[in-house]
RNA sequence: GCCGGAGUAGCUCAGCUGGUAGAGCACCGCUCUUGUAAAGCGGGGGUCAGGGGUUCGAGUCCCCUCUCCGGCUCCA
């Protein structure tokens, strides 16, 4: 047989040769160093056989960045902790333990708690694994002969995994430990020049919160130990731009214990916030949405008829009365469902296109807040569109380009996401079949990229949800964009069509930046708080050089003003040095010294990090007009 | 809600085995009157998250509650 190798070459091997095999043939020195191959694209354990005529390439211990290199040696990494535990902890129950982004985890059944002390000794069990040298060995076995050693093992967490796998039935054993594993793995420990076990968390057995919760061990494994010093320096650094530091240092917010997941708003913030509603209203307006407000609480009854009440109770807020009791809106749909319903309404009306951005609140369960990302205070730029089935496609087409327009206005590329019909749906598979396509040729029509979520949709339609990923790597939903066909049936909600017959319309539930809260925090982020012009909440710091100057300044922040421009002026008695180091830290896009050497003629302008130049008056409020003209 | 960790001045943090709270920055005052990333000196400021307990004595030990952090679960 033979195989193709990535110079196009062909390697000569005899039938049944492994990866390892193909490896030796080629260099004694890649053979060592061989930790993974690619067969056709997908990875392989290098054990595995070789397929006649396939084209393959061999990962070594140099492909120190490649993805899937830093997977297998994770993989391992995973082993060697599992084995350790095992070890230091007798009686624990492994369950299972794969390579994630930047690291890998394992899960325990801890006879007894342990707690972060305790990975210090493990990581050192780890490492002396290491110094003593680990080789993988791999075999393949029946269901029935792997589930009867794990049985005889007590370990009822693998023998759940191999009663339930699909597939052949693979172990992995080095040292004194067999795992139940897919693979690939590394041929030895050598590899791993550098292992940090990172932190400790619960974790429920196969995700399911009514199993029982196993304690979680994160670690992350480097090819070299200056790779994980780089990884946690990234770390350390992306910590310094998280939202929830960098928020109360801008003075943009606070949160504060008296009300839990509701941020206090400061001047600064507020300059973003308005900035964003602006936007979000002068598109809406060009768009051909309607602006409404709807009220911010609702007799019980109106979310009876929702639905809501049965499924989100947990999470209203509710205001008991003497006569009838009230909640706190969670969303606006119903407030927009009554609006609709309160005149009769014609085909000719359609589409008709609420918008309201609105205060709603959630009593998220606690132990899920997180700064601005998730709150119990938060406000949506929702809009509901009120549609016939025809013009479904078009409408989600337009909010599709809405969202993108957006966006690509702040450089921030979201990754959309379809979700396809649940198990459980209301509604035909006909049905299904149309309100998917027509969100699937509106993406197309677009030209946006994205994935697929089987099964994710729901109950009452298809939606496409439009993600990014914070500072620390964790992904958060920010808009997203419903079809419901169920909704407007629970509220009775008829149009008369052109044939003289009430007919249901469809609603197309949007929000776009999805939470004001969400989006500003990500914001925050993707700026490192270094916001572009428009948004920033200063755009111009003067600087009177000394007393006698600051008529002059202010003079200048007069008419910077009133050009519709936010100045101010820092008369602080300190030195120049300092008021300059403050405006950067403060990350202010425009700083203007004023002294005797300058006049409305000449002015002395730094740009945020340190760009100098000299302009007049004139000259800069062209520049910042040219500068808000892009948005 | 669950697992683990944390909470000391506005901020960042120190405070060893229990013995009546400390630094830098910020703030205020004075001096200096400034040229592109931190002038000098002085001063005010803390119910050590809250509550209960152990003790002659608790920031420090124990219990409960709240909040925050890392995860899990959830997210209409």
């Amino acid at each position: 047989m033979k195989v193709v190798l990535p110079n196009d070459t062909e390697l000569e091997l005899p039938d049944g040769a492994s990866g390892l095999d193909a490896a030796r043939a080629i260099g004694p020195k890649l053979a060592e160093q061989a930790v993974l191959m690619r067969a056709n694209g997908e990875t392989r354990d290098l054990r595995l056989p070789l397929v006649d005529g396939e084209r393959i390439q061999i990962l070594t211990t140099r492909d120190t960045a490649d993805p899937d290199a830093l997977y297998v040696l994770r993989h391992s990494a995973a082993h060697l902790l599992a084995e350790a535990v095992r070890r230091l902890y007798p009686g624990v129950k492994v369950a299972i333990g794969p390579p994630i982004e930047n690291g890998f985890y394992y899960d325990f059944d801890f006879p007894k708690p342990i707690s972060d002390g305790d990975l210090e000794a493990i990581e050192a069990e780890i490492l002396r694994e290491i110094a003593e040298g680990r080789e993988w060995t791999r075999e393949e076995v029946s269901r029935d002969a792997a589930s009867a050693r794990f049985a005889a093992e007590g370990e009822p967490y693998k023998v759940e995994l191999v009663d339930t796998a699909a597939g052949d039935i693979s172990l992995y054993t080095q040292g004194d430990f067999t795992d139940l594993c897919r693979g690939p793995h590394l041929q030895n420990a050598a590899p791993i020049k550098a292992i940090k076990l990172t932190s400790l968390a619960g974790a429920y057995w196969r995700g399911d919160e009514k199993n029982a919760q196993l304690t979680r061990i994160y670690g992350t494994a480097f090819y070299s130990q200056a790779d994980l010093d780089g990884y946690l320096e990234r770390q350390e650094l992306a910590k310094a731009r998280d939202h929830r530091k960098l928020g109360p240092q801008l003075d943009l917010f606070h949160l504060s214990e008296e009300s839990p997941g509701s941020p206090f708003w400061h001047p600064k913030g507020m300059v973003v916030w308005n900035e964003l509603e602006d936007l979000r209203r002068r598109e809406n307006r060009a768009r051909g949405y309607d602006e409404v407000k709807t009220p911010l609480i609702y007799d019980v009854e109106v979310y009876k008829t929702s639905g809501h009440f049965e499924n989100y109770r947990e999470d209203m807020f509710f205001i008991p009365g003497d006569e009838r009791s009230y909640a706190l809106k969670p969303m606006n749909c119903p407030g927009h469902m009554l609006l609709f319903g309160s005149q009769l309404r014609s085909y000719r009306d359609l589409p008709l296109r609420y918008a309201e951005s609105s205060t709603l609140h959630r009593d998220e369960r606690a132990g899920v807040l997180h700064g601005l990302l998730r709150v119990r205070h938060l406000t949506q730029d929702d809009a509901h569109i009120f549609c016939t089935p025809e013009q479904i496609e078009d409408e989600i087409f337009g909010c599709l380009d809405f969202a993108a327009t957006l966006y690509e206005l702040f450089g921030m590329e979201a990754r959309f996401e379809l979700s396809t019909r649940p198990d459980k749906k209301l509604g035909t598979d006909a049905e299904w079949d149309f309100t998917e396509n027509a969100l699937r040729s509106a993406l197309q029509r677009r030209g946006i990229e994205h994935v697929v979520n089987e099964g994710d949709g729901a109950f009452y339609g298809p939606k496409i949800d439009l993600h990014m990923t914070d500072v620390l790597g964790r992904s958060w939903q920010m808009g997203t964009i419903q079809l419901d066909s169920q909704m407007p049936k629970k509220f009775g909600l008829t149009f008369m069509g052109a044939d003289n017959a009430e007919h249901t319309p469809y609603v197309v539930h949007r929000a776009l930046l999805g939470s004001l809260e969400r989006f500003i925090g990500i914001a925050i982020e993707h700026y490192g708080g270094a916001f572009p012009f428009w948004l920033a909440p200063v755009q111009v710091r003067l600087i009177p050089v000394a007393e006698p100057h600051r008529a002059a300044a202010n003079a200048l922040r007069a008419r910077i003003t009133a050009a519709g421009f936010r100045a101010d002026i820092d008369e602080r008695d300190d030195t120049l040095g300092k008021r300059i180091r403050d405006a950067e830290v403060e990350k202010v896009p425009y700083t203007i010294v004023y002294g005797d050497r300058e006049s409305d003629e000449s002015l002395a302008v730094r740009e945020r990090g340190g760009g100098q130049s000299t302009k007049s008056v004139d000259e800069l409020l062209t520049e910042f007009a040219a500068l808000v003209a892009k948005v």
